[in-house]
DNA sequence: CGGTTTTGACCGGCGC
DNA sequence: GCGCCGGTCAAAACCG
């Protein structure tokens, strides 16, 4: 698939240049001129490594905003590696096996892993404009641990930095988004991370350096309107089907669960209230 | 019936 | 070139 490769090319190669060339693009195709602090903001948080104290507490306002079924996680190694654009965690799952990272994942592989009794198994974030993926093993040694590889960087946690008509109520009720923009910093920052005690880093570089484009910078042209973003939120999927980079992946040329237009549809963003998914194994 | 998972095929990179 | 291996595709099965 076309869209694939160029996608992959465009993130692997790198970069963050490219992410900042495109946020500061007033005529980028999904951005609407950001304020510029809006974007000052984004791009430190992209691009800064964060302390061991900015992640604790960003997990720890998410622990008591998100539910966590009866999994209890507990991090078993303070660790999160990284290589090329990808990070691992390896964490200790306590009991059912079951976690929720407040995303929905679509499984989409599963591969028997040499030297390891247990299979890898392949998801990707079913926001079709997001690029996120990760990858869930147990480790050989210890069955209780898992290994969870993130690639790439949910987009859609950054949006509302970019929402900016601030007469147009995002998600008025709620008080997962109407954080401030450094929350939404930070939650971008943590991304992907499992609502865990604490995480590390090895490695100096960027958090986020994964792949800052999304599928969507392909997507449909007509579809910029005036409220820019929040329309985007609308699976283009459906209006562009020629173009889509999951309209093959199931029967129905949409397999994302469309919130319509109504301004709700910020529920792309972290979706709470999705249920546990399940870790495959 | 639409979305998700399963699973074998396929593909590209890499080492020999 | 060939085989191995990890990653992805996509059709079919499955499920609510």
């Amino acid at each position: 698939m076309k869209w694939m490769e160029e996608l992959t090319t465009t993130w692997q190669d790198g970069s963050e240049d490219e992410f900042i060339r495109e946020l500061l693009d007033d005529s980028s195709p999904f951005l609407l001129t950001p304020p510029e602090t809006a974007i000052n903001h984004l791009v430190s948080a992209a691009f800064s490594v964060p302390t061991i104290d900015i992640i604790n507490n960003a997990l720890s306002v998410t622990n008591h905003e998100r539910h966590f079924l009866d999994t209890r996680i507990s991090m078993l190694e303070k660790d999160l590696s990284k290589a090329e654009h990808k990070y691992t965690l390896r964490i200790k799952s306590c009991g059912s096996g079951m976690a929720d990272d407040g995303y929905k994942w679509r499984k989409y592989g599963q591969k028997s892993i040499k030297n390891s009794p247990h299979p890898r198994s392949y998801y990707r974030c079913t926001n079709p404009r997001c690029s996120a993926k990760k990858q869930m093993e147990r480790s050989s040694d210890d069955p209780d641990t898992l290994i969870i590889t993130y690639e790439g960087l949910h987009l859609h946690y950054a949006y509302p930095c970019f929402l900016l008509d601030p007469a147009q109520h995002i998600n008025p009720p709620s008080k997962k988004l109407k954080s401030t923009v450094s929350k939404a910093d930070t939650q971008a920052q943590a991304q992907e991370s499992l609502p865990m005690e604490e995480y590390h880093r090895h490695s100096p570089t960027n958090l986020s350096s994964g792949p800052l484009y999304d599928p969507f910078v392909g997507f449909g042209q007509e579809r910029m309107g005036p409220q820019g973003l929040l329309e985007d939120m609308v699976p283009l999927v459906i209006r562009n089907p020629s173009n889509t980079p999951f309209s093959s992946n199931s029967s129905s040329g949409s397999s994302y669960p469309s919130p319509p237009t109504s301004p709700s549809s910020l529920s792309w963003s972290p979706n709470y209230s999705s249920p546990c998914f399940n870790i495959g194994f």
